[in-house]
DNA sequence: AAATCCGCGTTTTTT
DNA sequence: ACGCGGATTT
C-alpha cells in the first residue's frame, strides 16, 4: 500500500442519521444520493471522503469530487481538510478539472499547446462578431451572442443532436427563411471552431468537450485517469449536462465507484444544457446502484419547509418526496407589497435593521433576486441605510475595462496567437493604430493564415501600413517581445512587469474619464491577488509529494490565468465578514442563511417572462416549472425567517411598468403567511394573490377612490391581476391604477 | 485617428 | 437608464 496504516478519526460518523450513515459508508459500486434541501449532503460527502481514506485506506489523491461552483469546491476542500490531515484529493468543478487535465494532455489532439487560452463568454462573442463581420453577415440579424448560445448548446449536447433548425425557429424573429439562417449558423460555427484552433484557444464548453475527445481518441489516457481515481463523486448531479455525464462515465469506467448526489427539485440549469434525465436515469446508466434518500431537513422551520413543499408539489414533472424536520414551527413568512423597486429596497433595508436590532448579525441575512439588474436599487437603499453588504456574482470585477486589458496583455504573453487579446490591447495605451490599419493587418494575416501577432512582425505586412500606425505596430510588437520571458514568471511579478512596460501612467491618464472609477485601485487589487496566488502556490509546493501522487498547483502566470478564467466573483465571497449578502437565486444554490429575503415576486420576473413564453419541449409548462424550482431553491435557503417582497410598479428599460404579484405567492398556503386571519380577512388575502373575475368597468364610468375622490375612467388596459384603469380625477389629475389594489367604487348616474 | 453625438436594444440565470 | 456601435466631427 502506498499509504501507511490509516489513522482512525474518532467520532467521524457520530451524529449521522441512518440514511446519512448508509451513504457515507457505502463502499463499492454506484451510489445515488437523493438529497432534499438541508438534508446534510455536504456533510455526508465530506465524511464519506474521510471515511474512505481512514477506514478503507484509500489514498486521498485517488479521490475525485466534483462540485458545481468553485466556491462549493473550496468549502468542501476546507471541510475535508478539517477532518483529514492528508491532502491531495481532487475537489473542483468540471471545468477546473478539465482545464487541469488539458494542461497536461491537450497536445495529443494536435494543434494545441499547454499554453492555450480560455475564452470566456464575452471573448467568445467578440470573436464571433469579428468572424461574422469578416464574412459580411449582418451582426444585428445574426447576433454574436445568439450564435454563441447556439454553439454552446451544440457542444453541451455533444453533437448528439444538432439544434440548428429548432433553435433558429424558436429564437429567430421570422421563420420564413429559417433554412438560410441555419445554414449561416452552421457555416459560422465552422469558422469559429477553426479560429479557436488557430488561436490555440478554448471556450468554456471546449474544456469539457476536448477532455471528452482526448478520452475518446486515446483510451490509454482515459484509463490512466479512470484507474487513478478509485472513487468519483459528483455533487448537484441534477444540473449536469450531457458532456459532463459522459465524462463521469469515462472517469468511473475502471472501478465503477461513482457516487452522485442531487435533487431533481433543485434543477435550475436546463437553459444551459443541464439534463435532468442524468439523475432520473442514473439507475439505468449505472446499473444496480444503491439508492439513498435524505429526507430529514436540518435547516428550516416547519413553516418554511411546508411552504416549499406546497409550492414544489405544483410541479407535475417530479418524483414525490417527503421532507420533514424536527425544528419547530418558527415565525410566519412575511409578504411585503411595495410601491416600486426603491420602496421595496428601502423596506428590505428597514426589515434588516429590525432583525439586527433583535440581535441578528448582518451576515445571517441574504437577499435574493431573479435578475442582476435588481441589485442596483437594493444596493443604494442598503448604502443609504448604512447596512453593510456584499454582492456575489455579476462578474463585476473581472468585467472592468482595466482588468480585462491587463489580463489580455498577460494572455498575449502566454499565447501570442490569441487574436481576441491582440485586438483588445493593440492600441492600449493608444499608439495610433485604428480600425483601418488593423483591417489591413487582419487581411494580410488571413491571406497567409497567420495570427495577428505573426503578421505584426512581418516587414511585408508593415510595409503596407504607413505613418503613425506603422510605428505604433512596431512598438507594440517590440513590447510583446520584451514581455515574452514573463511566460514562466510568477503571476505577481509578471503583472507588475507588464504594467511597467505598457506605461501605467499614460494608460491610466487615458482611461481617466469623468466617472471617477478608481481604476488604479482595481489594478492594484489584481496585482495583490496575483501575489497572494503565488504565495498559495509556494505553499502547495511545500506540501506536494509527487511520489504519493500529491501534485502541487500549476502556479505561475500560466496557472493564474487558468484559474481566474474559471473563477467568478462568487468565489471571492467571504463569510467571515459581518455583511448582508446579495445574490441572484441561481447563485444561492447550496447556501443557507438564518434570514432570507426574496425580492421581486412578480409575474414576468419570477416566473421570468422568457420562461412564461417558453413553449419548447414536450411540456408547455416546463419553463414555469423550472422557475418554480428556482423559487423553491430560494425558499429552502432560509433557516428561520423568510421575507417575500413584490412591487406594484418597477422600472424597466427606463420606464415604469405595472406589476402583478407572482402566481407563486398564491401557491403558498395562506395560513403560513404573517397577517393571515382566517375569520375576517380571508377574502382579502386571497383577493390579493389570486386572479379573480374583475368587477366590470367601462370607459366613461364615474368612480370613487379612497384617496383621490371621484373621477371618470378614460382608459382600461390589461386583464386579471394586471387589469388597470386610467382615471381622470378633477382634484388630482389623471392616474393609472391597478384595479386589484385601487378598490374603485363605481358610482351610478346620480353619483351614488 | 480620436473625440463626440445619437439611436437603439437591452435584462434571465453561470462555468 | 445605460452602454454600445455607427456616424459625424475635429
Amino acid at each position: 500500500m502506498p499509504r501507511g496504516p490509516a489513522t482512525r478519526i474518532p467520532g467521524l460518523l457520530d451524529g449521522l442519521n441512518a440514511a446519512q450513515l448508509e451513504a457515507a459508508t457505502h463502499e463499492n459500486g454506484p451510489l445515488l444520493i437523493l438529497a432534499g434541501p438541508g438534508s446534510g449532503k455536504t456533510r455526508v460527502i465530506t465524511r464519506r471522503i474521510a471515511w474512505l481514506c481512514t477506514e478503507r485506506a484509500v489514498d486521498p489523491w485517488r479521490i475525485l469530487a466534483i462540485t458545481f461552483t468553485n466556491k462549493a469546491a473550496r468549502e468542501m476542500r476546507e471541510r475535508v481538510e478539517k477532518l483529514l490531515p492528508a491532502q491531495g484529493a481532487w475537489i473542483s468543478t468540471f471545468h477546473a478539472m478539465c482545464a487541469r487535465i488539458l494542461r497536461r494532455e491537450i497536445e495529443v489532439l494536435g494543434g494545441y499547446t499547454r499554453d492555450f487560452t480560455i475564452y470566456d463568454t464575452s471573448d467568445r462573442n467578440q470573436l464571433l462578431k469579428q468572424l461574422l463581420k469578416d464574412a459580411n453577415y449582418d451582426t444585428t440579424r445574426f447576433k454574436p451572442s445568439m450564435v454563441g448560445a447556439w454553439i454552446s448548446d451544440w457542444k453541451n449536447g455533444l453533437s448528439e443532436r444538432d439544434p440548428a433548425v429548432t433553435f433558429v425557429a424558436t429564437e429567430g424573429e421570422d421563420t420564413a427563411d429559417t433554412g438560410i439562417e441555419s445554414e449561416v449558423f452552421v457555416r459560422v460555427r465552422g469558422m469559429y471552431e477553426a479560429a479557436l484552433k488557430k488561436q490555440n484557444a478554448l471556450d468554456f464548453d471546449d474544456l469539457l468537450v476536448k477532455v471528452h475527445q482526448v478520452f475518446d481518441e486515446h483510451p490509454g489516457i482515459r484509463d490512466a485517469y479512470a484507474s487513478r481515481f478509485l472513487h468519483v463523486m459528483v455533487d448537484e448531479y441534477q444540473d449536469t449536462n450531457h458532456v459532463q455525464y459522459r465524462l463521469t462515465k469515462a472517469l468511473a469506467s475502471v472501478h465503477g465507484n461513482v457516487a452522485v448526489c442531487g435533487d431533481p427539485d433543485q434543477s435550475i440549469y436546463a437553459w444551459r444544457g443541464a439534463d435532468i434525465r442524468n439523475i432520473l436515469d442514473f439507475e439505468h446508466d449505472f446499473p444496480n446502484p444503491r439508492i439513498v434518500k435524505l429526507e430529514q431537513n436540518y435547516r428550516s422551520t416547519t413553516t418554511i419547509l411546508k411552504a416549499a413543499q406546497a409550492l414544489i408539489e405544483k410541479n407535475t414533472e417530479r418524483k414525490p418526496k417527503d421532507l420533514w424536520s424536527e425544528k419547530g414551527e418558527g415565525r410566519k413568512i412575511v409578504v411585503l407589497q411595495c410601491a416600486d423597486e426603491n420602496d421595496e429596497a428601502r423596506e428590505i433595508a428597514q426589515q434588516i435593521q429590525g432583525l439586527v436590532r433583535e440581535g441578528r448579525a448582518h451576515k445571517d441575512v441574504a437577499v435574493f433576486y431573479r435578475v442582476n439588474f435588481m441589485q442596483r436599487a437594493l444596493e443604494s437603499a442598503l448604502r443609504m441605510a448604512r447596512v453593510p453588504y456584499q454582492i456575489v456574482g455579476g462578474q463585476e470585477f473581472y468585467e472592468r475595462r482595466e482588468i480585462r486589458d491587463l489580463i489580455a496583455f498577460a494572455k498575449l504573453v502566454m499565447n501570442p496567437s490569441d487574436d481576441v487579446a491582440f485586438r483588445r490591447v493593440v492600441n492600449v495605451p493608444s499608439r495610433g493604430i485604428g480600425d483601418k490599419s488593423l483591417e489591413v493587418l487582419a487581411q494580410f494575416a488571413a491571406d497567409r493564415r497567420l495570427t495577428l501577432a505573426q503578421a505584426a512582425t512581418s516587414t511585408e505586412a508593415l510595409s503596407s501600413i504607413r505613418g503613425r500606425a506603422r510605428s505604433g505596430l512596431e512598438s507594440f510588437g517590440a513590447l510583446v517581445a520584451r514581455l515574452e520571458p514573463l511566460k514562466e514568471a510568477a503571476a505577481g511579478i509578471a503583472l507588475e512587469q507588464i504594467l511597467e512596460e505598457i506605461g501605467l501612467e499614460k494608460w491610466m491618464a487615458e482611461m481617466d474619464d469623468d466617472t471617477g472609477v478608481d481604476r488604479q485601485a482595481n489594478v492594484d487589487e489584481l496585482v495583490t491577488f496575483a501575489h497572494a496566488y503565488d504565495a498559495m502556490v509556494e505553499d502547495s509546493k511545500r506540501v506536494a509529494n509527487p511520489a504519493q501522487g500529491v501534485e502541487a498547483l500549476e502556479g505561475g502566470l500560466r496557472g493564474f490565468l487558468q484559474d481566474i478564467a474559471l473563477v467568478s466573483d462568487t468565489d471571492a465571497m467571504k463569510d467571515d465578514t459581518d455583511k448582508v449578502t446579495l445574490m441572484t437565486l441561481h447563485s444561492a444554490k447550496g447556501l443557507e442563511y438564518p434570514a432570507v429575503f426574496i425580492a421581486g415576486l412578480e409575474e414576468e420576473l419570477l416566473p421570468h417572462a422568457r420562461a412564461i413564453a417558453e413553449t419548447t419541449g414536450s411540456n408547455p409548462e416546463s419553463g414555469i416549472e423550472e422557475e418554480r424550482r428556482l423559487f423553491y431553491v430560494g425558499i429552502t435557503r432560509a433557516e428561520e425567517r423568510l421575507f417575500l417582497t413584490h412591487a406594484q410598479q418597477r422600472m424597466f428599460f427606463g420606464e415604469y411598468g405595472f406589476r402583478s404579484p407572482s402566481r407563486f405567492l398564491s401557491e403558498i398556503p395562506p395560513q403560513l403567511l404573517e397577517g393571515y386571519e382566517p375569520d375576517r380577512e380571508e377574502d382579502e388575502m386571497l383577493g390579493a394573490y389570486e386572479t379573480k373575475a374583475e368587477e366590470s368597468f367601462a370607459v366613461g364610468d364615474r368612480v370613487e377612490h379612497d384617496h383621490f375622490g371621484r373621477g371618470t375612467i378614460d382608459r382600461l388596459q390589461g386583464a386579471g391581476v394586471n387589469a388597470r384603469a386610467t382615471v381622470h380625477f378633477p382634484a388630482h389629475g389623471t392616474k393609472t391604477l391597478l384595479l386589484q389594489y385601487a378598490k374603485l367604487k363605481r358610482l351610478n348616474k346620480e353619483g351614488r
